[in-house]
DNA sequence: ACCACAAGTTACTTTATGTAACTAACTTTA
DNA sequence: TAAAGTTAGTTACATAAAGTAACTTGTGGT
C-alpha cells in the first residue's frame, strides 16, 4: 500500500465508516439500544459479519455491549457518545439520499 | 441476501459511500477538478481501483469526466451538483474524526 | 432425556481488493 | 527513424473480505 499525505484521523474514520455495513449498523442504533437479532433482522447482513462489525465498533469505542444473564441470554448494543456523535453525518447521508436518488 | 425494510434510497447511498475509497475520492474533488494521476497520488489507492471507482461515480452521476486532447492526454474529474451535495457529510466525518480520534 | 431459544462461531464459496506489469497514442530526443 | 517518455488507463494474478448455511453453547422448560 502506498503512503499518503492524508490526515491519519480522517483516514482512520474513513476506514471504519467505509466498511460495508458499519454506517448502517450505527444508523440502526441511533434511536436506542438493540439486540443482536434485532439488528440482524433490520439489515440484510449475516450473523457472521454483524458479529465481526460489532466487535470492531466496540473495540473502536463507538458501541457498547451489555449482556443480561437471562434465559435465553439477552445482549444489547448501544452507541457510546463517540458513536452517537455520528448522528449528524448519518442524517446527512439520509437526506442526501432522499434528495438525489 | 436477505430482504429488508430499509429505505432503498438510503441503502443505495450506503452501498456507494460504504465502498472503500469512494468517500475519499469525493473528498479529494471537493476543492475542484483533479486529474487521474493527482487523485492517485493523493490517496493510497491503485490505478485499477481508482479507475473502477471513478467509473461507478460517473455512472451514478456524482462525478464528471472531461478529456482534453492534449499530448499526452489530460483527463479531469470533477464533482457534479449531486456529488458536491455531499460536502457537508464529508466535512462532518472530517470534524468527527478530529474530535474523536 | 429432549426440545427451544439467543447469540454467536465454523467451514466453505464467491466477490472485492491489492500488486505489478503491460498497452495506446502521441511527442520529444538521439 | 528508432528509442524513450508521458498520461491514463487495463490485464493477469494473488490475497483478503464478504456471503451462505449449518453447527455450537448455555440454560430452562416439558
Amino acid at each position: 500500500m502506498k503512503e499518503t499525505l492524508l490526515c491519519p484521523r480522517l483516514a482512520k474514520a474513513m476506514e471504519l465508516l467505509g466498511k460495508r455495513w458499519t454506517a448502517l449498523i450505527i444508523f440502526q442504533l441511533i434511536d436506542g439500544a438493540k439486540r443482536f437479532n434485532e439488528i440482524e433482522s433490520s439489515l440484510p447482513i449475516s450473523g457472521r459479519l454483524l458479529s465481526e462489525r460489532l466487535k470492531e465498533l466496540e473495540k473502536e469505542g463507538l458501541v457498547e455491549r451489555t449482556v443480561f444473564s437471562e434465559v435465553p441470554v439477552r445482549v444489547e448494543y448501544n452507541l457510546t457518545d463517540k458513536g452517537y456523535a455520528l448522528k449528524d453525518v448519518i442524517d446527512g447521508i439520509e437526506s442526501w439520499s432522499k434528495e438525489w436518488f
